[in-house]
DNA sequence: GTCTATAACCTGATAGAC
DNA sequence: GTCTATCAGGTTATAGAC
C-alpha cells in the first residue's frame, strides 16, 4: 500500500518536474508531452491519466509553482503589517514582498534557472484556458491584499491609478527577470541581470518611484 | 508588365497582412501558415515561394511592422532635440517619443487592434531565429539613440543604470499595452485600457518617476 | 497505475502542372 | 507567379493489455 501511493506519486510529480522545467524555457505551446514524458522517464499516456489533458497539465504546473510563492507574499506582508504597528508600510517594502519570493526561486537549491519569471511571462502572452481558474485561484486573493496595503501607502492616489501601477510594477518585473538574457544582448554587455538581489533593489528602487508620482487629474 | 508586377504585390502584401493580423492575436508558433493563407485568400505554396520559410515570413512582419514606428519614434526625438536647443531633454518628452508611435497604431484606421504591443508581447516570450537579425537592425540603432537622450537627462545616473530602467519601461508598457483585457479582467472593471491616450499618460507619468528616483550606491 | 499501440489530425515544406 | 497534391514528420488523446 505504502510503496504503491509512493510509486504512483513518482510519476506524477516527474512528470510536473519535467513540465515545469521545459514549459519554463520553451513556452507552454512549443513543449509537447512527448519531451516532457521523455525527460521525465515516464510514459505517455501517464499525462492524460493524471492531468486529463495538457491544459490539465500546465494548470497543475502553474498551481504547484503559484502557492509557494503567494504564500510566502502574504506572509511577507504579514510581517511588515505586524512591524508597522497600524501605520502605512513602507512602499519599498511592499513591493519586495511581491518580487522577492519569486526570486527566491531562482536561487533556491535544485533545478535552477529564472523558471518563475519565465512561466509568469509565458502565462501572459500565451492564451489558454488555465489562465482564468489560475486568476481567480490565489492570484486574486493576493492582488487584492496587495492592492489595500499599496492604497494605503499612496494616499493620493485612487484606487484605479494605484491598480495601473501595480501592472505597470508586474510588467517592470518579468519582462526584466522573465528574459534575463535579452538585457544583456541588447545592452552589448553593459547590463547583466544574474544577481537576483540587484535585479530585486534595481526593480523596486524603479517602481517604488513610479508610485509616488503626482496622482494627475 | 505592370499588371503583373500589382498582380504579384497584392498576394504577398495580403499574406503580409493575415500573418500580421493573426500573429498579434495568436502569436507566432500558434499560427498555422494554413490560417494566415485561409484568411489571406491566397495559396500555402505562396508563403514558401516569397517568403521562403515561416521563420521569413515572421522576420518580414515584424520589419513592416516595426520599420515606420522607429522612424516615427527617432523623429519625435529629432524633434525634441530641434526646439530643446542642446539642453538636456524632459524626461516625459522622451518616453512619449518613444510609447506614442506603436500607440497610434493602435488608433489607426484600418484593421485595428492592438497589433504592435502584442507582437513585442510575443517577439520576447517565444524564441526564434527572427529575433536577432531583427534587434541589430533598427531597434539597436533607435535604443542607442533613447539611451544616450535619457542619459543627459538623467545625470545622476550611470549607463547601465539608465540601460536597467529602459527595461523595466519597456516591461510596464508592454505588459499592460500588449494584454489589454488582463488588466480589466484582474481589477474587476476598476481599469479599462481603452484610451490610448490615457494609457500612454500613466505609463509616462510612471516611468517618468522611476527615472528620477536616486542611483543607489 | 503503468505502458504499448494506434487513431485522427495538423504541421511546414516541396515537386511539378499550369 | 500561382496552384494542387503530396511527403514526412509531428501533435494530442484514447483503447486495451498487463
Amino acid at each position: 500500500m505504502q510503496t504503491l501511493e509512493v510509486h504512483s506519486g513518482r510519476t506524477k510529480t516527474a512528470i510536473l518536474d519535467a513540465a515545469e522545467r521545459l514549459f519554463a524555457s520553451t513556452g507552454f505551446q512549443a513543449t509537447s508531452l512527448r519531451a516532457i514524458t521523455a525527460e521525465a522517464g515516464a510514459n505517455l499516456g501517464a499525462v492524460n491519466y493524471h492531468f486529463t489533458s495538457k491544459d490539465g497539465l500546465i494548470l497543475a504546473v502553474l498551481r504547484r509553482t503559484f502557492q509557494p510563492v503567494n504564500e510566502r507574499r502574504l506572509r511577507l506582508l504579514d510581517e511588515l503589517e505586524a512591524r508597522s504597528g497600524g501605520a502605512p508600510l513602507p512602499i519599498e517594502g511592499i513591493l519586495e514582498a511581491q518580487f522577492r519570493p519569486p526570486l527566491e526561486l531562482v536561487t533556491q537549491p535544485g533545478p535552477s534557472g529564472w523558471y518563475f519569471p519565465r512561466l509568469l511571462a509565458f502565462m501572459f502572452t500565451e492564451p489558454g484556458a488555465y489562465l482564468k481558474p489560475l486568476l481567480q485561484e490565489e492570484v486574486a486573493v493576493k492582488t487584492r491584499r496587495f492592492q489595500t496595503a499599496l492604497q494605503r501607502s499612496c494616499p493620493g492616489l485612487t484606487a484605479a491609478e494605484v491598480r495601473w501601477r501595480m501592472q505597470f510594477s508586474t510588467g517592470a518585473f518579468i519582462h526584466t527577470a522573465g528574459n534575463p538574457q535579452l538585457l544583456t544582448i541588447t545592452s552589448d554587455g553593459l547590463c547583466v541581470a544574474g544577481d537576483t538581489e540587484e535585479v530585486l533593489q534595481r526593480v523596486v528602487r524603479f517602481c517604488s518611484a513610479g508610485f509616488r508620482a503626482d496622482g494627475g487629474k
